[in-house]
RNA sequence: GCGGGUAUAGCUCAGCUGGUAGAGCGUCAGAUUGUGGCUCUGAAUGUCGUGGGUUCGAGCCCCACUACUCGCCCCA
């Protein structure tokens, strides 16, 4: 009786040999990259209280009220994004100690119970940066142009860098109300979620895609009319910053972010080769979490980019991934002695680092050869009883087929250059 | 949570107005006894997603379920 398959849970993925390949590859770049920015890695548990993330995310968020994935009686959550793990291993771990502006970035992976869909799954994975304790409009501008230039080094191309500033809760209060006032007026014509959200969370109206609703907000109040003084001059000064070196962008008053805890900066990285899920990168200031989540009051901001959105426009703009290095020797083996001598042997030449293989399943001479063809080995070595009474066997380079005597006492300290 | 699409071999897919399965690729084996790539020959693998219905007869028509996928929402 055949026993039913068990599947992988929605919205997971298996990643198979080759893509196991690229992301290390990309994973190599970046660590190389961030190392140049002097951002030093972090690594934070798969799962924290859950209490962080209702306090650092926002209680009425959709990702904290309805995509966690939380257990043992809702004490612990599989993390849903990496900027609340990694001010709390900051605060827990007194961070602020270090010398200068606090710079860390992360690769992990992150966990939220959505539909999945083109560009999102439920375990998915991002890279980010934060950069902790500097409140200079000039730290915004190296973030930006860092998620930037990430983005072209792996020569991805069109690409939207959109940017705004939404304050600090206080500045937005009076705003809120304004626009609570005015929604209103327009009550009936407003879709049922926009509706709900003018109790719970006015402020994300804003972005809605409804074209009748972006109508109405045209003539709304605006955010930017109502933040003080000291947030429109950051603001002023990152974009003359931006444009001193050369960073493309375009401000988007209506650009808001669906985390409680930004303030200020806000900044999305925009691609129209993803389809719906269009975003790739999503970032932005938030000088409040720090206070909140029991430390003193740190400005900080950062960035994160999904990794799967990211590698689907590698892919889009024909980037060269390397190739995988192939296996140097395939040793073709025949009859119960060579079989034996083949395996002491190799295992001696990959204590020299050499990448060798063998034939495991008895196969006849050809069928190794057409496997050792099949996985691009540079050189085979045929060895059997012949081999072992005359203590000679040939080396083959496969590129070209010429052969090479070698004398089996001297395999084992093979330096394979000499056959290039 | 709400919609649309799809489900046939390991993969990509054919399959006529209903008459109980096919190709290409891949895998494996062979083409004179111990040598790859090209070519040729052959083989294996399917309860046609699951369950029900209509029919003499269902891969095909109808219903339900499940999975996958794409949108809405939200986010990276």
């Amino acid at each position: 009786m055949k026993k039913e398959l068990i599947r992988k849970p929605t919205g997971t993925n298996d990643l198979l040999p080759d893509e196991c390949f690229k992301r290390r590859h990309i994973e190599n770049i970046l660590v190389n990259f961030f190392s140049c920015y002097n951002y030093k890695e972090i690594r934070t548990p798969t799962f924290e209280k859950t209490e962080l993330f209702k306090r650092g995310i926002g209680d009425y968020t959709d990702v904290v009220s309805k995509e966690m994935y939380s257990f043992h009686n809702n004490e612990f959550t599989l993390k849903p994004e990496m900027t609340a793990p990694v001010i709390r291993a900051y605060l827990e771990n007194n961070l602020d100690n270090l010398p200068g502006v606090v710079k860390l970035f992360y690769i992990a992976n992150m966990y939220r119970h959505e539909r999945p869909q083109a560009g999102r799954f439920r375990e998915f994975s991002q890279f980010g940066a934060e950069a902790i304790g500097s409140d200079s409009f000039l730290i915004d501008a190296e973030m930006i142009s860092l998620a930037v230039k990430i983005l072209q080094k792996f020569g991805i191309k069109n690409i939207k860098t959109k940017i705004n500033t939404i304050g600090t809760p206080e500045e937005r209060k009076e705003f809120l109300q304004e626009l609570k006032k005015y929604l209103l007026k327009h009550f009936d014509s407003l879709t049922e979620i926009s509706k709900t959200r003018l109790e719970k969370n006015p402020l994300r109206i804003l972005d809605t895609k409804e074209k009748h609703e972006i109508e109405i907000l045209k003539s709304a109040p605006k955010l930017y009319d109502y933040l003080n003084k000291k947030t429109k001059q950051h603001f002023e000064n990152l974009l003359s910053a931006l444009s001193n070196i050369n960073i493309q962008y375009e401000i988007d008053y209506n650009l808001v972010r669906g985390f409680d805890y930004y303030t200020s900066t806000t900044f999305e990285i925009v691609s129209e080769e993803l389809g719906s899920q269009n975003a790739v990168i999503g970032g932005g200031r938030y000088d409040n979490l720090i206070e909140e989540l029991g430390g003193k009051p740190t400005p900080a901001i950062g960035f994160a980019c999904g990794i799967e959105r990211f590698m689907v426009l590698i892919e889009k703009s024909n980037y060269n991934y390397p190739i995988e290095k192939p296996i140097s020797i395939y040793f073709v083996t025949y009859g119960e002695k060579a079989k034996e001598y083949t395996l002491r042997t190799i295992i001696k030449l990959r204590d020299r680092n050499l990448m060798c293989d063998t034939d495991f399943l008895n196969r006849s001479i050809k069928a190794q050869m057409k496997e050792a063809n099949k996985i691009n080995a540079e050189y085979t070595i045929v060895i059997g009883e012949d081999e072992l009474n005359t203590n000679k066997a040939t080396i083959k380079r496969m590129k070209d087929g010429k052969e090479f005597v070698i004398d089996l006492n001297q395999l084992e300290y093979i330096n394979i250059e000499d056959y290039k």
